[in-house]
DNA sequence: TGCGTTACGGTTGAC
DNA sequence: TTGTCAACCGTAACG
């Protein structure tokens, strides 16, 4: 099937955006609970029913068929409005999911659930240790400079000052090595929040890992150019 | 009327 | 094994 107004090029990679999502709609528990029109739902299983009569089930993805198919229709040209109400989804989920495609080019939800990566890493705490055992009395930011300045780490997961000093405290024994007042600390941030995409991808790929198993390649949709824009 | 944004109640999974 | 936390979700409502 060709759809009118998009290109073989841009449809194809539509559907490479799919089949990595896993598109399979037997696999997704939702994908039986919808019902609606032009998603070729099956029987209802359970879920709720929005203003439009649309099923969907609080808290969970729409299934891809029906996120690909919204993506689909709008490339046609038909208007966000319109397909708000022939597949019974909200206008507001519409905006949501063509705003992600655009930015991302992935039809994807987004990784649900999980924690950030861990940035104590063992190399992390044995270089910790070593700087310690070299000068006891450096001070945690002064340690968390080296790790950046040394390569160790990277300004996206270089630990806190604190972590750093909860290492020393925990890992290095307090007793033995006393540890030195944190101040004068210089200014840092967090981690999620000045590299979102980073951790986007992290997750997105460990969810996907399972699925994306057997595909070829799962599909890696380009860093937003803006993606820390507005992220503080 | 169309649409971007956001509060809300919910799910998920690592720790 | 259980609870917490912080990510995500889609809907509904607002401007």
């Amino acid at each position: 099937m060709m759809l009118g107004g998009m290109d073989g090029k841009e449809y194809g990679a539509l559907h490479a955006a799919a089949a990595a999502a896993g598109y399979a709609m037997e696999a997704d528990p939702n994908a039986s609970a919808m019902g609606n029109p032009g998603m070729g739902g099956g029987a209802q299983q359970y879920g709720e029913v929005n203003q439009l009569g649309g099923v969907f089930v609080n808290g969970r993805p729409l299934p891809n068929a029906v996120r690909l198919r919204i993506v689909e229709l709008a490339q046609l040209g038909i208007r966000p409005c319109d397909i708000s109400r022939q597949l019974r989804v909200s206008h507001g989920c519409v905006s949501k999911i063509l705003a992600r495609y655009h930015e991302t080019g992935s039809i994807l939800p987004g990784a649900i659930g999980g924690s950030k990566p861990r940035v104590t890493t063992p190399k992390v705490v044995s270089y910790i240790k070593q700087l310690k055992a070299k000068d006891p009395g450096i001070f945690a930011w002064e340690i968390r400079d080296r790790l950046l300045a040394d390569g160790v780490c990277d300004k996206y997961n270089v630990p806190s000052v604190s972590s750093i000093s909860r290492i020393l405290r925990n890992k290095l024994g307090g007793a033995l090595y006393p540890v030195p007042p944190l101040y004068p600390v210089p200014p840092q941030r967090c981690w999620p929040l000045h590299q979102p995409y980073d951790y986007y991808v992290y997750l997105q790929g460990r969810q996907h890992a399972a699925s994306a198993q057997h595909l070829p390649h799962a599909h890696v949709p380009p860093p937003p150019h803006h993606a820390h824009a507005h992220a503080l």
